[in-house]
DNA sequence: CTAGATAAAGTCAGAATGACTTTTAGAAGG
DNA sequence: CCTTCTAAAAGTCATTCTGACTTTATCTAG
């Protein structure tokens, strides 16, 4: 009687940007090394088992704490992954079913995050080979966040509170691997209203001061459709 | 140690085109009744327990199989679904996590589904209260339907290996809920090429015959980046 | 006061889109 | 054979969207 079923697992991907040593923002995720058999030594997504009485949106948040010691600023479901190959066992008894989120955190707080012999940010695009299925799991994760995930997300889940529309324009060319043009830029996202103008200019710079943007949240709340997003609820600090 | 995880189950959102009273294509789904509690007597949808040897959409295709005796042209992995409130038991010891397909059948082979007692089709936009949260589920089935799907799928989901440009768009228009110029449609899907002309056309009509089409199926396979739709894989009948 | 830098606004051509018109190829019926 | 009816198929036109580019404005540094 006991496991006739598969089990049941949540891990998240991790993103965030970071300076690479030239200073250009980066793509970077978060892996834990397994500690034990199977693929003991490589690194792998962080993840557990789903506790009895936790919504699956907050075993990924736990998952990001327990890591990175982090709260996400956008989280997501990604994908249920399955295949009876995942796990190299020849008997089946160990299959494991992992339902996979992921996760954007601020370049600003990922600076500050856990950093150990087992827990580390590796770039996006520079990848080892990693346990389990895990590096496709990254490469659907890496598509989705390039293909699916509209800039007002981007700015929400990279960026603090206020931003210039140049930092902003920095993350998405970061994420997209390529350079856009200033102009057409920022008539975009005035066309657009998910961020807007607060009026407030930042000072110190050695050229014209730019506004600061903030991030509207009562705007594009339309890409779950009727899924609310329950997950990203605040978690009470006891 | 027994049942210290939740229950894993696969559902599956079955859609097919059905012609109404008045002979309109509309947007259905195939339910069966609970013959258990909780919500006995309701209507739900199809699904059940993940075998230990059994793939995610081997799983969504058996429940397929099993409640309408068809085939699907289309299946994709839709949400995985596990509040903990899902269930309306006040013991937390019958939480079940549903990992969800969507499935599309051709309206032809749907008229020759299964339907008995407790199965049926409904109409998509008429449904009363079903069990559990599947009026959210299908909820987000038909919002996916209708804004992440592009019609060359529908056209391979729903029609047959060759169609004209009137019953594709007749398909659109269903899905949609509104009507499209010809003229227009048939520009885009000329334009986008992911069905093309066959060269042959439609004699017996009343008016000028129109072109056949098919399904260019080396085109589109775009959308799910590199998850590769190994679940589509076909059935070797024994 | 000038140079350097980036913000911010503006220009322009080509592509895509929606509403609409015209022409074509069949069937049906006198 | 000829007219009528219907939908296919092709074409028109104005608007919007997009990418590439230019110009002007406003700050700091020296």
């Amino acid at each position: 009687m006991l496991s006739e079923a598969p089990a049941l697992a949540v891990s998240t991907v991790i993103f965030t940007l970071r300076p690479d040593e030239t200073g250009n923002m980066k793509l970077a995720l978060a892996l834990v090394r397994r500690i034990r058999k199977p693929f003991e030594g490589l690194w792998a997504l962080p993840g557990g088992p789903l506790a009895m009485n936790e919504d699956l949106g907050d075993a990924a948040s736990r998952n990001l704490r327990e890591t990175t010691g982090l709260q996400p600023r956008y989280l997501e479901q990604l994908y249920a992954f399955g295949s009876l190959d995942r796990s190299p066992g020849k008997n089946t008894k160990d299959r494991v079913v992992s339902i996979v989120y992921w996760a954007l955190v601020g370049s600003d707080e990922a600076a500050a995050a856990i950093k150990s012999e087992n827990v580390s940010w590796f770039w996006a695009d520079e990848l080892d080979k990693l346990a389990f299925d895990h590096n496709l799991i990254v490469e659907y994760a890496l598509w989705r966040l390039r293909n699916k995930l509209e800039y007002s997300r981007l700015a929400h889940g990279f960026l603090g509170e206020r931003f210039t529309l140049a930092q902003l324009r920095e993350v998405y060319e970061a994420v997209l691997g390529k350079e856009l043009d200033p102009g057409n830029f920022r008539r975009m996202v005035e066309a657009n209203g998910a961020v807007v103008a607060t009026g407030e200019r930042l000072e110190g710079t050695r050229h014209r001061p730019p506004q600061l943007y903030r991030y509207d949240s009562s705007i594009d709340l339309t890409d779950l459709g009727p899924l609310k997003p329950s997950s990203t609820k605040q978690e009470k600090k006891k």
